[in-house]
DNA sequence: CTTTCAGATCGATGATCTTCGATACATCGA
DNA sequence: TCGATGTATCGAAGATCATCGATCTGAAAG
């Protein structure tokens, strides 16, 4: 089951309640300096990726908590996880991170 | 009194603490599809600015809740009012959202 | 099979946020 | 000066969110 992810533009013409809803969910996900911070970990790990276990010190946070922003985010396609064992490796997904990127580019210069 | 936005990339290092927050900040502000329309309305508005006045009946919202939605971007940066008579006319402040696009932006790729 | 450990989920609590009516402030027109 | 209009602020209600301890699941080790 794969999901489906915003990427409506805010700079093309008014966007629409829904979609506003969408992208707002993607960008709430990265509106919180404890997910901020996960993903930065993650990037910065070796291989970019690391288990849950390897942020609740780093962070600060229990474990439940841990989880639960790593939830979020995958939620949001900003990160991924593999189980290997006993560990969930988590990475980030620049990819999604690009669309984001983009819905909020400046509009299309045509022409002035 | 001008304000101090954030800037700090997530690529780079593991975001500090503090940072984080900053950047949370400004991501959170944008984490909300009432805002979003908002940036998008005042976008596609001829001149590109218009008062608050005019949002709230294509928000469909109060004009005290508009009112505080307009203050969050403002604090953000994400916004700049302009007195001008009774009206304060708002426009879009595309730096920032530069700004903010490039602190999601991709860690400089050195070989690999 | 039992223990151990990583991760997910549940339930509760406290904080934050969205929303609105009421109200205050500011500016313009009569 | 007075009323009308746009904006900001206040206070309260309800919803959402972050956090944790306790608990459950799943997998490896003994």
């Amino acid at each position: 089951m794969d999901m489906e992810f915003c990427c409506t533009p805010v700079f093309e013409g008014v966007i629409e309640e829904e979609d506003a809803v969408e992208t707002a969910r993607a960008l709430a996900a990265l509106g919180d300096p404890v997910r901020l911070r996960i993903i930065s970990l993650l990037a910065a790990a070796p291989g970019g990726s690391a288990c849950g276990c390897e942020l609740e010190s780093p962070l600060g946070l229990s474990q439940p908590t841990v989880s639960h922003h790593l939830r979020i985010l995958r939620e949001s396609g900003l990160v991924t996880g593999h189980r290997e064992g006993r560990w969930v490796h988590y990475q980030v997904v620049s990819q999604r991170l690009d669309e984001i990127r983009e819905v909020l580019a400046p509009p299309i210069t045509v022409g002035v």
